[in-house]
DNA sequence: GCCCTACTCTGTACACTGTACAACGTGAAC
DNA sequence: GTTCACGTTGTACAGTGTACAGAGTAGGGC
């Protein structure tokens, strides 16, 4: 989705290097700033389905072509995006606290930024785009993981396994919330529909199991996936697992 | 991605129901597993960004618009050929193995799945395509978790909780092989034109902890995310994580 | 054996995407 | 004052899913 292409161009665009701004012609109509948060409350707005150059030029009001004067393509303005909202996600400070509570609130911080920005969630994070943000990003988190008695391959590891699951875990709440909106249909309702069609197609004796578990777990949390439930159980064992790496399991 | 239309006729084609044939009119040319099985190929071979109706059709040498006889849309076609993946997907036999073991096991299939048909990763799964293969691969994973003395729901969580690391593994994998083709860079190629431009824009006092982690993770696994070091090390914690949840702790 | 009609197959059409290219006007540097 | 790098813009291309309408086919009822 994103790395569109050359790495020195997207990093000075980052960076917003002076550098590379050009000192001859027109002076722009637009500054870098207002396209990329233009094409972020695009994005917020109307979901990274509709964001398109032309929808983020229709926002500007000005013509589709003008933007790439500004941005190489789509995937640097992604790459820019991506990097501006990290730069104005949560930080929350947790200094002095149990490293439990750290790591729990870089990953509800976490949480929030994907569900302010669900977009965020569908890009790739491959060959990050360091920018600002990115760097900032990383910096905090890495402080909730400090004097713990890790080493610093470890603490890349640990903080690496944590945001894996959290960002899993948003993004199956957020198809979730998606396909709700996509078919105009609760759970319940579509259990409704295809609850009786299954009885009738499938023999639940040839999967003893996954009937009874099935059942169990759809009763438990409304009928299917509970992302709450996903976040706070999953949540738990991540914390249970790193606490076996600390030297002194606490 | 997936879930598109009315749920009964969606299980009507998963189950393959004889009741929904119609009766009348020409033979049709194709069965509807050939169009799927033709579907899985394209997707396979050059993936689902390049899978479309008319790509389809062509594979088939039939007209785009003949598929829509046999099957609603994109969105049911897709839940096809999921289903298809899960029901020949490998589960390997692990009766009487410790329970680490099984669920190492379970991982590692699905883990094969997520690689031989890396499209099955960006399919949604909300709502699954109740298909045989679904619940077939269901049933046989909940048997891993059979038996260890816990809850039906607390076996649904911990399955849950484990496809979800692998999913989410697979996925980061994925992304950078695709990341990797797309910009024809390897990451040593990638590092060495961004590395100094990066030096160039950003003091390394301001973002300590980032660079001294940042550094040493990337000496350790060559230069940037490596796939098999996230699965072992995530794996690991995982089955720590749900060891907890036993009542016995092995 | 015949007809009706449910069915398959197919070409065309629409609104949408990212962005290459060329033409035109602007304004800073020499 | 001239030059030419640069910003702005309209047009164009190859692609997407699928609605719709027309044409041809064959099974069920008589």
């Amino acid at each position: 989705m994103t790395n569109g292409g050359d790495p020195a161009r997207t990093l000075a665009l980052l960076w917003r290097d002076e550098a590379a701004i050009p000192r001859r012609g027109p002076r722009r109509g637009l500054s870098l700033d207002q396209v990329v948060d233009a094409a972020i409350a695009v994005a917020d707005a109307e979901g990274l389905a509709v964001l398109s150059i032309r929808r983020v030029a229709q926002a500007l009001d000005t013509s589709p072509m003008t933007l790439y004067t500004h941005v190489p393509g789509k995937a640097e303005l992604l790459d820019l995006m991506i990097d501006s909202a990290y730069a104005r996600m949560p930080r929350t400070g947790t200094a002095g606290r149990p490293w439990r509570e750290k790591l729990t609130a870089v990953a509800a911080d976490n949480r929030t930024l994907f569900r302010d920005h669900p977009w965020t969630i569908a890009v790739s994070t491959q060959r990050p785009a360091l920018g600002p943000g990115a760097l900032g990003k990383y910096e905090h988190e890495l402080a909730a993981l400090d004097g713990l008695g890790l080493t610093d391959v470890q603490m890349d590891d640990c903080l690496t396994y944590l945001l894996l699951f959290v960002h899993a875990a948003a993004r199956t709440e957020h198809e979730a919330r998606v396909v709700r909106e996509a078919t105009a249909m609760t759970d319940e309702q579509w259990w409704a529909a295809a609850g009786p069609v299954l009885g009738r197609l499938v023999d639940p004796d040839a999967f003893p199991l996954a009937s009874r578990v099935g059942a169990a777990a759809g009763e438990a949390h409304g009928s299917a996936y509970e992302p709450e439930h996903v976040y706070e159980f999953g949540l738990g064992r991540v914390l249970d697992g790193v606490a076996l790496v600390l030297p002194r399991h606490t």
